[in-house]
DNA sequence: TATTATTTGCAACTCAGTTGCATCATGAAG
DNA sequence: CTTCATGATGCAACTGAGTTGCAAATAATA
């Protein structure tokens, strides 16, 4: 939540020519801040007593996902979590990996995912994503 | 729902040991019969009258995922879609594709996608999934 | 057939996400 | 700087897929 994320966080909102509210602005800054995909419940806390409310939150979140600034990342025990595009390509997402001893979810930024063709019989592809299951490095040592 | 998906389905509940009721029957007869993963709710519907309490199909299907003969698919408007697992590999399961335009999302069967290195940066990979999104072949063409 | 461990059905519950609506704030116009 | 219309926010109440507790029913075994 630094000047800088204050910073970058206008500018994002200008990019997508959204108002400039201060709801926006704390979860693009929450957003920011976050190294993992988020929930609106981690969002809220995070945000502390200056939390907007829950429903503004979600609508937030939604108005950001269809300005393409925010996506949708995977969805765990029914619950969204939502993350900055800022790290993904117009046709990949970078993989999320799940510990299947533990239960997290983790982005993967730096692996490669090789492209599949972009089209099969007769379906056009435009976005791929992968997900992976195993191990995180916690759980599997020892 | 023929003769031989009954038998089938009996040697499935043999095969992981499970008891041999009339629910499990039912459950593994409709998905044996789907052509796309399904919900809880349109097995309810594609069983009709016979079908079993809502509660025994969320439980059995927990089950036969748990005995390894079903997926969970995906999620989709916060509802899981099951399938069965018997054209998964261990490592590997077939891609889901989703369109953007009609909203419906397919199994590509016959589609081969590219393995992964089982390892990344500590992570140990077990399992990948891939999910593709784009146009079907109706809403692409025009 | 009797016994016991499982499974089933019902009713009531949970809780992430949604909706309707009155109030408020932003950005453009004057 | 003030006015105004559009769009954003907060609140309360709702929705609905999935869950839980428990008593009744049933499958497998003796």
């Amino acid at each position: 939540m630094s000047r800088s994320g204050e910073q970058t966080a206008l500018s994002l909102l200008e990019e997508a020519s959204l108002r400039r509210t201060k709801p926006r602005l704390l979860v693009l800054q929450s957003l920011l801040a976050a190294s993992q995909p988020v929930t609106q419940e981690q969002i809220a806390e995070q945000l502390g007593d200056k939390t907007p409310n829950k429903v503004t939150i979600y609508r937030t979140l939604e108005a950001l996902c269809e300005a393409g600034l925010v996506h949708k990342a995977f969805l765990q025990d029914r619950t969204w979590h939502f993350e900055l595009a800022h790290n993904c390509s117009e046709h990949q997402c970078h993989p999320h990996f799940t510990c299947t001893a533990c239960g997290q979810t983790t982005c993967l930024m730096d692996m490669q995912v090789p492209a599949v063709k972009s089209s099969h019989n007769g379906y056009t592809i435009q976005r791929q994503r992968m997900q992976l299951e195993g191990l995180c490095p916690q759980c599997g040592q020892r």
